[in-house]
RNA sequence: GCCCCCAUCGUCUAGUGGCCUAGGACACCACCCUUUCAAGGUGGCGGCACGGGUUCGAAUCCCGUUGGGGGUGCCA
């Protein structure tokens, strides 16, 4: 594995084990390991820790790197190495094993699980008590190897925590290889990362109880352990580590909703730390590159970050609102049924862009311009309370046949001229504007709100705007 | 139970002994602007968990309490 270690500097790991799905807070994890790479110049090593060969499945991995792409960490990048497989190294796994066997650092047990247990119990201990340290068995069928886990103090230097101590006494002989002989976690994880030479290990608090063990791993295979750096945790709104179960953790499943990449690695990054300059900008909305040259370990915050969907969303509008209009279109008009015309959205692409609050919002705020027109369509699904509202007024019928009437005999068909004709209206009936075009945008979109009236009304066309209008003057006067 | 971590507005945070009458962002509320809704502008609500120290001085340092989180597998 050695042979990839061609780049200078530092190397930092990325290990997501294949779930199906990729989780968000492995995202902010790998965003700050790919931040610091991209800094320092070092190497972003991705290895799929697939060590339960069972839950292994290729598309899997698939889905890990896409989701990275889509962050914006880039296989094709000089920087990105692997992926690499843990289930591909488990030899090494073994023979690393099999010297710290021969070194005396570990033992084989012929305890089961359930005895183990019973021991416990017995003796009032937590967990394994050492049974076999000195029972001196071989290799066998059934039997663990366990770490010998010496006396003393374990001090995890933490880039993010300071020094954080462990007395020895309170971590078990730890299993290293199970009954069948396949490697733990524990073990692969830390030979990988030895065999990868790898200086950072970055990665979520929850893993900070096991790096002691790692750590006395590290010095048994005879290596100074790697720089260690845990961050907190992202909870939900009960304050509970994001849980598949409960929560919406699948960053695939915010992209399919419409979520911008930027927007996402903008607010991952926010979640715990805060880019230097936010304060004066009075913003938080900074480019990757900024975070790139600013981002920094000693600067994380210490508690677990609740992860605010409705902070997200806020981020995303101003994301989209920001996307430069050719960039914009396009993305808008991915989202739009295949026979949308268009040229047509184009039109009124522009009036929606500082509306959304994702791209999925795109359909629902120009559906009006594409449903079917002329006599035959079918009528217009009015909101109920919109058209109660609209409708109240008793000048509302009057109006409308006025509207109707200036509609059909304006000269000029754009909405200047639509906009004008309304206020002529407005000031014979002593109303704002905002009243006046109540009706018909309700009348012409089924809706109380949308995007400015005059404007979708151009796009829409004399014809059908007199039609849609007509068809709500005969509902209203019934 | 045991081990470890953490503790500033509802949320994310700034703050590393005096600049704090604690700042910003999101959310919320009000007003302005306005072609509805947004956007934008202005203002408001709202916090240093508690108790002891240390110090001339504590959100900042120490101790304790309480609260929260993570871990505690022949899972990763």
């Amino acid at each position: 594995m050695n042979e990839h270690i061609s780049r200078p500097g530092p190397r930092f790991r990325f290990a997501p084990s294949p779930t199906g799905f990729f989780h968000v807070g492995g995202a902010r994890t790998a965003l700050m390991n790919w931040a610091l790479v991209q800094r320092l110049g070092g190497t972003f090593v991705l290895r799929i820790e697939d060590t339960d060969e069972a839950r292994n499945r290729p598309e899997w991995t698939e889905g890990i790197v896409d989701a990275l792409a889509w962050l914006g960490i880039s296989d094709s990048d000089e920087h990105f190495e692997g992926p690499h497989f843990q289930s591909a190294n488990a030899d090494v796994h073994i023979a690393a094993a099999q010297r710290l066997f021969e070194s005396g650092s570990a033992y084989y047990c012929d305890l089961t699980g359930q005895e183990v247990q019973d021991r416990a119990e017995k003796l009032s201990v937590t967990g394994y008590d050492g049974y076999s340290r000195d029972r001196g068995l071989e290799p066998g069928p059934g039997r663990v190897l366990r770490f010998r886990v010496p006396e003393g103090v374990t001090i995890v230097s933490d880039l993010v925590r300071g020094d954080v101590s462990f007395d020895n006494e309170t971590i078990e002989d730890f299993v290293l290889l199970r009954g069948n002989g396949a490697p733990m976690f524990l073990l692969a994880n830390v030979v990988d990362d030895v065999e990868m030479a790898i200086s950072h290990v970055v990665r979520a608090e929850e893993h900070l109880p096991n790096t002691p063990k790692q750590q006395m791993l590290w010095n048994a295979l005879g290596h100074a352990p790697p720089a260690w750096a845990h961050v907190p945790v992202l909870v939900n709104e009960q304050r509970k580590k994001l849980s598949k179960r409960r929560d919406k953790v699948a960053l695939e499943q915010y992209r399919s909703e419409g979520f911008l990449a930027d927007a996402m690695v903008n607010y991952l990054m926010t979640l715990g730390w805060t880019p230097p300059g936010a304060e004066e900008a009075g913003s938080e909305i900074v480019s990757w590159a900024s975070i790139e040259a600013d981002f920094a370990l000693e600067d994380v915050n210490l508690s677990p970050a609740f992860f605010d969907v409705k902070k997200l969303v806020a981020f995303n509008k101003q994301y989209i609102k920001s996307m430069d209009s050719a960039e914009y279109l396009a993305a808008a008009s991915a989202e739009l049924p295949d026979d949308w015309d268009r040229e047509r959205f184009a039109m009124i692409a522009p009036h929606i862009q500082e509306r959304l609050e994702t791209l999925k919002d795109v359909p629902g705020a120009v559906d009006f311009l594409f449903w079917p027109q002329g006599e035959d369509a079918p009528p217009i699904q009015y909101d109920d309370a919109a058209w109660d509202k609209a409708a109240k007024p008793e000048w509302a019928a009057a109006l409308l046949a006025d509207v109707i009437e200036a509609y059909g005999a304006v000269e000029l068909w754009d909405h200047e001229t639509l906009k004008a004709s309304m206020e002529d209206l407005m000031r014979q009936y002593e109303i704002k504007l905002g009243k006046a075009q109540a009706l018909p945008r309700v009348a012409v979109t089924g809706r109380a709100v949308g995007p400015p009236l005059f404007e979708a009304l151009e796009v829409l066309g004399r014809n059908e705007t007199v039609r849609r209008l007509t068809a709500a003057a005969d509902r209203l006067t019934g």
